[in-house]
DNA sequence: GAAAACAGTTGCAAAATACAACTGTTTCAT
DNA sequence: ATGAAACAGTTGTATTTTGCAACTGTTTTC
């Protein structure tokens, strides 16, 4: 039974990380002048330079009318830009505008120094700890799909 | 600058997991046959019992009126109900109807489960690790506000 | 006892979401 | 080589989620 004890903490945890990150990414996008959903599909375009509807939709796991839809927003407000793919007219290759790319850059510079932040609050001798401790994590987590 | 990657590889493990749980978090609420953000809500309200607007709204971090109107859905489906309190009447409780404690329970049961199995998964060995990591973690996040 | 503080609701507006039906493009099998 | 199937994306429709600001009613405070 201290598996089952452990493993309710073990979900407590997880919880109490999700929702103090939560709070982080709201704060961030707000700050940004976009909203969660807009900054997570600024940065997934933006790591992949190009990228489909499709693609963009799987890795964000929503509809692609969803995305259709939020590429919509970011196209009216000049962040992103679709353009048809020439090899292959059924697809379109979103990408982001100078503007889009500021954005992100901005967000990626202000993750990247959070993240440094925190790296360096860990005490140096569970530094890798903790990062070995996450890859372990992610690894359980991927196992055990539900339903 | 060994620290600026390992800087990186934690939040590229944060966002993995992160976006595993999200998946996860998507399929176990439309299997109980409600939203997402129901299902926060009613995990709340069901741990506390009985909770005010006010607290409920600070705790998902939204604003009342957001929480109001879920609230007011969850009514609509039988699964919750407000008291208002006689001591204050400024205060209404809002706690599950006994259809509502059904599907916190199953949720619940589920969410134990699921957490019990990625336990079982993490090596005999690292499951401490695991733990403190987690905690740590949690620390550095709450030190590292950003904005 | 009036003003301030507080809890909650509602009007308004916009964004997020999904399903299903649709258009246009490519591939594939006969 | 051509007609069907498969595929990428968009649009119609409906609902949920969200926040801000203005409001109602209650309690506290000075």
């Amino acid at each position: 039974m201290k598996n089952f004890t452990e493993a309710n903490l073990l979900r407590e945890l997880v919880r109490l990380l999700v929702r103090n990150l939560g709070i982080l990414e709201k704060d961030e996008a707000t700050c940004c002048g976009v909203t969660i959903s807009q900054c997570h599909t600024i940065i997934e375009i933006g790591k992949h330079k190009e990228i489909s509807l499709n693609d963009l939709a799987t890795i964000l796991n929503l509809d692609k009318s969803t995305i259709s839809r939020t590429v919509n927003r970011l196209v009216k407000e000049d962040l992103a830009q679709r353009i048809p793919d020439e090899n292959d007219r059924r697809f379109v290759k979103i990408m982001l505008t100078d503007k889009g790319k500021r954005i992100f850059k901005n967000i990626e510079k202000n993750m990247d120094d959070y993240y440094q932040r925190i790296f360096q609050s860990i005490p140096d001798d569970k530094k890798d700890q903790v990062i070995e401790s996450l890859n372990i994590l992610i690894n359980s987590v991927k196992q055990n799909k539900c339903c």
